[in-house]
DNA sequence: ATCAAATTAGACCGAACAGTCTATTTTTAA
DNA sequence: TTAAAAATAGACTGTTCGGTCTAATTTGAT
């Protein structure tokens, strides 16, 4: 029936409270009592605090990718009606936790990817892995001729990808959609063939 | 003759330091000794390591809203040029210092914008004074033809605010340009009359 | 010259930090 | 059944944190 605790299980908890809170803001023992552990768990599962956050980016990076694998498979929308779906989606997820959060990856690269290169390497990983996915979709676009073939699809996809990410440090002080909403109609209209 | 030190001193200083290390990654300690002055000092011109960060972004805000305005007054480039220069600038900026620090007031929203109301206020103002004087460029875009009339000019300039800004993140964690440089050739490009 | 105000100076404080340690319990494998 | 291994449990440690405090010094105003 194995133990009380599982990682998965505490790095699930652990998204929730890093994705929040970034990695100073909070401490260890926060963690531990979120996720209802005793400390000598949590250095039996994990080297340190920072091993802890990076499991924590890779697991949410990895279901997050598979996730996407499954979302673009829609065979019901086109290849640029699946990505505007994709981003209204992203941007009501952060509405509903109030526009407080943003994404994990982000946080933790700003905050600690300069400090931390194994941080930064799994940040990268988990970015490219994303990035693959939106290209391939892109790619399916620009062959429907539903998007611009001006530049490469892992062009677009990396254009796509850093404006909406710079749409989170105006969401996270403003507090509302607006900025992200302006940056959804400017950049799909921009892609268009 | 004055005292030792003056608040602008302490908060130039403190620009560095934020910047590269962002804000829980260095202590109050660390800040006296990079800037040679006393914890009496130091308390005595700020309420708190809270108010201190906020005045350093909102003295990096203005003094740079007010580099901007004199860049953007250069009379040698129309507004598109002047705006794709701008850019350039920043990007070669952030080159300067290895892609390691990225900029303050971005890193300040993301890291502790959720936790603190009066950050999340003054970074908000700052942004909103950037964008009004990148708007100003971008209409005088639009009225020579340059850039797209598709849209209102504070629409593109927040779009470009915000691809720009997502670019930091994957900055931090390749320490590279390529994806600053991708965002640049797109998005000039995308907003061409 | 005098005095109040501002600045300088750094020792000091309690709280919180990441991490260690030992003991105990539970599970798995032989 | 038993021994090894893994997980649970939380008290404890040394360090660093932001912030306070008192005293000395410097400055500007009168």
């Amino acid at each position: 029936m194995g133990y009380k605790h599982s990682i998965e299980e505490i790095l699930d908890i652990g998204y929730d409270v890093l994705r929040k809170n970034g990695y100073h803001n909070v401490g260890v023992n926060q963690i531990l009592k979120e996720a209802g552990i005793p400390k000598g768990s949590f250095y039996n599962f994990f080297e340190s605090k920072e091993d802890f956050a990076i499991k924590v980016v890779n697991r949410y990076g990895e279901s997050n990718a598979k996730w996407m694998e499954v979302f673009f498979e829609n065979p019901q929308l086109s290849p640029m009606e699946s990505l505007k779906s994709f981003y209204k989606f992203m941007i009501d997820t952060n509405e509903k936790d109030e526009f407080l959060s943003g994404c994990i990856v982000n946080n933790m690269s700003i905050e600690i990817g300069r400090i931390s290169d194994t941080m930064a390497t799994s940040a990268n990983e988990q970015f490219l892995s994303w990035l693959d996915i939106l290209a391939s979709v892109v790619q399916k676009g620009q062959e429907l001729k539903e998007i611009t073939t001006k530049f490469t699809a892992l062009e677009i996809a990396e254009y796509l990808h850093a404006g909406f990410y710079g749409t989170f440090s105006r969401m996270k002080v403003t507090r509302n959609r607006k900025y992200m909403d302006i940056w959804y109609k400017l950049s799909f209209e921009f892609i268009k063939a």
